[in-house]
DNA sequence: GTGAAAGCGCTAACAG
DNA sequence: CTGTTAGCGCTTTCAC
């Protein structure tokens, strides 16, 4: 291996090049209110030396790491398999790039940790945290706020204090459970099931409220309780099939568990959509698209959640901070979803 | 939002504990040789100011960062979903958060990508680099090689040219593969096939040779080209059922293609094990053991691998580097695997 | 517009 | 053993 021989300094720079280091400091932060010519002969020294910015030297001054903590929670394993936590981390991971932060990747489980991510988010190693707190009862969100640091959820917490909103994103889970199954409905189904998830979690129960919206004045619930895996959905459809044979749609929280149901349905000779509906959320691919019958669910733009949560949390340090209250800033925002109407419904 | 007031340094707790900064530094980085009334002064003064020390400025004048970079190549968003890397990943986690590192991750796709993770490595921001290069061809080893951080490699890279071995952590593909071939051999069955990995990859490859070192001298081969997702095992299994409809035995690369085979298996009417046995690859949970029929499976100890990264990466730090040259250390290490038998063959 | 100088908070010799 | 003293490499007033 090469030796780690130090890398060129401000200084050496700014010997190459003939002028200060304030001057090459400068440039290399942008170039503002320095005279082209020596514009010009900093960047050729940069070049030629390789020189590349000691961050540690520039956080210690700065005040600023460009960099952001990503904390998950992980009780079950299942996290990191769905893909829906793939795609939202590709999302964070881009617009991060973008802004030239770096990814401080915090898997979280247990007590144990939730103290460590506290202690490293207190001590303001980073610029801020985007938090996906999946459970109901995570304490990790009370405890990453009180460390203070700009922080954005992922999802919508479970904030039962009354303190102010946390910033979040989310999206419509309520309103894109609800135009699933008012679909449901317009196709004449009039026995429509749905396969919950896990309901620790927000955005389960959110559609399982978006089902009732619409379905529980009118018809009987048929509601089998279930995780948001495709197994979960096997054994929730099962469970419906043997409870209601005269089941005629239904409405999986998840296209993984919609999976599952469809598995079921086919092996007990029912045809999808004909003898049976099926509407699903996410719009994983390929889960959906791959699946037989192609799947018709609820599109969430999930790599945008992403990216979004990133926006807000570095639009907010610094701008929000210094223009005044955060009162006029939402608590949360909430991405629309759209039906992608394929073959299954 | 509460203003991030600046923290208590360490002269604010030497202040308070009535010592020099020499002493607090002292303590707060192992106490080694400091009386200890002086020890319990100063830690109680930490405890009460609540100081965090300042990881910017340690690391200027340390040049260590206790942070380390996790570069994930994925052209295919396949990357995160498979299992396989979320298990990896917690295990590096994990080991990561024991000798407490940070875990930077850097998801690349394409050149621009790499450029940056190059630039950042070479920056000398982190300790040290763990990298998943994916695919054969890819520029990315090379370059990161170039940027003179200490690596090491999840699976074994294609290192064509000449250069001494890259330090790297991989599972026993070609052995796991023989194993499970020639249990199936020790069944009975003649007409084994398999249904290979993405062939772009060190570990697809290694399990064709580890399938032909016991197959491809007497038996045919029957070689179906997949990619290690289940619905390419799907399409492999139809493929073989099409030109070798004879065939009594599968050996797929990983378990997600062996579900799809067990898929179209059932679908065809054909009995596990009875007519056509049926190994994976990865054992990976629950997939494995929630197939049906529950799978057998070469497993690998996948959390281990990461785990094993981070240890020979921290370990080569200052250590490898101070004792002298690493002729004698290994270039790679291989993990064993096991054969864990269930009902598919 | 550009340079000089003063630290940011910490560790690591070096004295004592 | 403990304190004093230099910086680590960078940004940022403040003069010029």
């Amino acid at each position: 291996m090469t030796e780690a021989v130090s890398r060129p300094t401000l200084e050496a720079v700014a010997a190459r090049a003939g002028v200060s280091r304030a001057t090459v400091s400068r440039v290399v932060n942008g170039g503002d209110g320095v005279r082209e010519p020596l514009v010009e002969r900093v960047r050729r020294a940069v070049e030629e030396l390789g020189y590349v910015p000691n961050q540690a030297a520039r956080s210690l001054v700065t005040k600023r790491h460009d960099a952001v903590a990503v904390v998950i929670a992980e009780p079950e394993a299942r996290v990191f398999t769905d893909p829906f936590f793939a795609l939202q981390l590709r999302g964070i991971s881009k617009e991060l790039t973008a802004h030239d932060n770096q990814l401080v990747l915090m898997l979280t489980e247990g007590r144990a940790d939730h103290a460590r991510v506290a202690r490293y988010l207190a001590g303001g190693h980073v610029d801020g945290a985007l938090v996906f707190s999946l459970h109901l009862d995570d304490p990790l969100p009370a405890l990453i706020r009180s460390a203070g640091v700009p922080t954005v959820f992922g999802g919508r917490p479970d904030w039962s204090d009354g303190t102010p909103g946390p910033l979040y994103v989310d999206s419509d889970n309520r309103g894109g459970a609800r135009e699933a199954v008012r679909h449901l409905v317009a196709l004449g189904r009039t026995r429509i099931a749905h396969i919950t998830g896990a309901l620790d979690q927000t955005s389960a129960v959110d559609r399982l409220d978006g089902y009732r919206d619409v379905v529980g004045g009118g018809a009987a619930e048929l509601v089998a309780e279930s995780d948001f895996t495709s197994a979960g959905g096997e054994r929730a459809m099962r469970e419906l099939l043997a409870r209601h044979p005269d089941v005629d749609a239904v409405f999986a929280a998840n296209d993984l568990s919609a999976l599952g149901a469809l598995r079921v349905l086919r092996e007990q000779g029912r045809r999808v959509p004909e003898d049976v509906a099926v509407i699903g959320f996410d719009d994983v691919l390929p889960v959906a698209e791959e699946a037989r019958p192609p799947l018709t669910t609820v599109r969430q733009d999930i790599e945008e959640m992403g990216r979004l949560m990133v926006r807000l949390l570095l639009g907010g340090t610094g701008r929000a901070r210094a223009d005044g209250p955060a009162a006029e800033s939402p608590a949360g925002v909430i991405l629309p979803t759209t039906l992608i109407r394929r073959a299954s419904a």
